[in-house]
DNA sequence: TACATTTGACCCCCC
DNA sequence: TGGGGGGTCAAATGT
């Protein structure tokens, strides 16, 4: 195998370069030391793992979890872990590579995070940052979705947040194992659920111009569903987006069974948990009439779809570090501000826990957002959302500050459009947030462009009128 | 063998 | 009207 894998990495075509997991140094340093348990991996390794091939499947699921469960960790360990899982991969000489259970370290909420994405792929995104690990999962967008939340959340999430993680990483994870195992091998099985709930196949992948990532085309598996979705992510995690097209004409598919306790995390990788999260997602977010269509793509995305209708749904994560986290915490939560913010440090911390205590903290943030009535950040701080209600508020949860510059009414759609521009200097980002046609209670927020600096500290943040509509914001996404 | 992913090519729409 | 770009198809490839 090792062999194979080695030619493999000849072999393969290049994938996208990515940065060397070195990028991401800093975070790696900081997780080192829960880490170090785990091989490093020599330079040549990290190289290798760029380059590595695009697509790995685990054939054993139990292997496979456990593999999730060590990307994941890979994932949050960024350069370090995908090296160390490599190495992991090819010390066992198994052969399939990239995942080894090292996952001791895992955290719970990464592991529902997992589970509800159904599954981690970051082979296949070459680009991706920090989190290149190099995972596999089937379903891609959500795989990609949550590495960038992931990475996101090294990004964004503050130090805090990552120290509670790695305290909590080592606990967690072997408490979680078995489940969360249990869970992974669920979400492996059948389809790829997505952890929207839905199965989605991939039909295509395409670089779009003035995307450094490529865009990835998925489609309902489900016989005769018209929905697709369209994923783009950006390496640096800043921007990601999903777009849902059509209205499922179905039940989201019975997740094979799965554990309804305890991992819930998000729960959307399988009808069960998922079923039961995403109603509430959904209800709050949209006012609780229906289940999301979108699903949780990311949750965001969820709760601002309008579940039914033919959404077009637009879901756009754009950098959302937020909506990184809010995913991972499953709940759909938070946006990124929550990184930023103490709320989203419990976010955070409560990634790692949030998925023990999971719903319930989700279901915590999720009233917050309700109360906000905005849909899609659940996590936690709401004030934001409330704002983003309102295309017009100039502040807006995702973390950056927007200015409003103009608004106009789109052909097509009964209301107004909004555009933001980032505040910051040299900053070029821009957005546009729209209520979606078929709900009005879902904002579609549109990104265009990347941030050159970081997120504004909290303090900055928040004010709420500076603050942009985070794609969380809107109940779209 | 079945199924999923990858990827080049083609089609269509919009500027 | 032509070109560019996005979206989809489908053969090849891999698991």
């Amino acid at each position: 195998m090792e062999i194979k894998e080695a030619e493999r990495v000849i072999i393969a075509k290049p994938v996208a370069s990515r940065p060397s997991c070195t990028k991401f140094t800093s975070f790696s340093e900081l997780l080192a030391g829960a880490i170090d348990a785990s091989p490093h991996i020599v330079s040549s390794e990290t190289a290798v793992a760029a380059i590595r091939p695009k697509t790995v499947r685990f054939k054993p699921m139990v292997n496979r979890a456990q593999a999730l469960l060590a990307s994941s960790q890979a994932e949050f360990m960024g350069t370090e872990i995908c090296s160390s899982s490599i190495k992991v991969s090819r010390s066992e000489s198994t052969g399939t590579i990239i995942h080894k259970p090292q996952a001791k370290l895992v955290s719970k909420s990464i592991v529902s995070l997992l589970e509800n994405m159904g599954n981690f792929t970051v082979s296949q995104q070459p680009t991706l940052p920090s989190v290149e690990a190099s995972y596999e999962c089937p379903d891609q967008d959500t795989c990609n979705f949550r590495s960038q939340d992931i990475s996101n959340l090294h990004l964004s999430v503050p130090a805090s947040a990552e120290e509670d993680q790695r305290a909590e990483l080592p606990r967690s994870a072997a408490q979680n194992q078995d489940e969360d195992t249990k869970t992974l091998v669920a979400a492996a099985n059948g389809d790829r659920p997505s952890y929207d709930g839905y199965n989605w196949r991939k039909y295509g992948q395409k670089q779009v111009k003035g995307s450094e990532y490529p865009r990835s085309y998925y489609k309902c598996t489900h016989p005769n569903c018209p929905v697709k979705k369209k994923v783009e992510r950006s390496f640096d995690g800043q921007i990601a987006e999903i777009v849902y097209k059509g209205e499922h004409n179905h039940a989201k598919p019975l997740p094979p069974k799965r554990n309804s306790s305890g991992t819930q995390g998000l729960g959307f990788a399988d009808g069960t948990g998922q079923d039961e999260n995403i109603p509430t997602w959904s209800s709050h977010l949209n006012g609780g009439s229906e289940v999301l269509e979108g699903g949780v793509e990311n949750q965001n995305e969820t709760a601002a779809l309008p579940s039914h209708s033919t959404y077009h749904g637009k879901a756009t994560l754009p950098y959302d570090p937020a909506g990184a986290v809010s995913v991972q915490a499953g709940a759909g939560t938070s946006d990124y501000s929550c990184g930023l913010s103490e709320e989203c440090d419990e976010a955070a911390k409560g990634f790692d826990r949030e998925d023990d205590p999971p719903r319930s903290k989700r279901r915590k943030c999720e009233s917050q957002s309700k109360d906000a009535t905005v849909a899609g950040e659940g996590s936690s701080k709401v004030p934001r959302v409330v704002v983003q209600n309102s295309t017009d508020s100039e502040i807006l949860g995702d973390g950056f500050r927007w200015r409003k510059y103009g608004q106009k009414v789109v052909k097509g759609n009964t209301y107004p459009r909004s555009y933001y521009r980032c505040t910051s200097v040299k900053c070029n980002v821009r957005k546009y947030v729209e209520r979606a046609s078929d709900d009005p209670k879902a904002f579609i927020t549109t990104y265009e462009g990347k941030h050159n600096h970081d997120i504004p500290l909290r303090s900055t943040n928040p004010a709420p009128s500076s603050q942009p509509p985070s794609s969380r914001d809107h109940p779209t996404q």
